[in-house]
DNA sequence: CTTCTTACA
DNA sequence: TGTAAGCA
């Protein structure tokens, strides 16, 4: 199927599909006339792109992920979950650290309100 | 008309 | 990521 079909079917516009494809995420086949070829798997993989990147993933390890997820017989290798765990705690990380800072406006706002009224 | 690439915002 | 230009 071309682009436009592909788009369709996976819910993903044509520019990110070239984009993926540009980043090394996916690969495409090309017909004669130039134009890119896409089969059923490479919309699947499409489709658990969108899940990896949704959940904060960068494309670097999503990259290095995706074949050791579809090779892989028995899941992913612990190598990568390791990464994946380490991106997941900086992410706790950062949290923290926004929860305090919004706890300090939360502080800072309570006492300017009663300073002032 | 559809896609392709490249480039700009 | 969207959009536009200039080709094929």
């Amino acid at each position: 199927m071309q682009i436009s079909e592909a788009s369709r079917v996976s819910g993903v516009s044509a520019r990110a599909l070239r984009y993926y494809e540009a980043e090394g995420l996916i690969v495409s086949g090309r017909c004669a006339n130039g134009f890119r070829d896409y089969c059923r798997p490479t919309i699947e993989r499409v489709l658990v792109i969108r899940e990896l990147l949704a959940s904060g993933l960068p494309v670097r390890l999503i990259r290095e992920l995706l074949p050791h997820l579809t090779d892989e017989p028995g899941g992913v290798c612990p190598e990568f979950l390791v990464e994946v765990q380490r991106h997941r705690d900086r992410l706790a990380a950062r949290i923290a650290v926004l929860s305090d800072q919004q706890a300090a406006l939360d502080a800072f706002l309570r006492k300017a309100r009663s300073a002032g009224s």
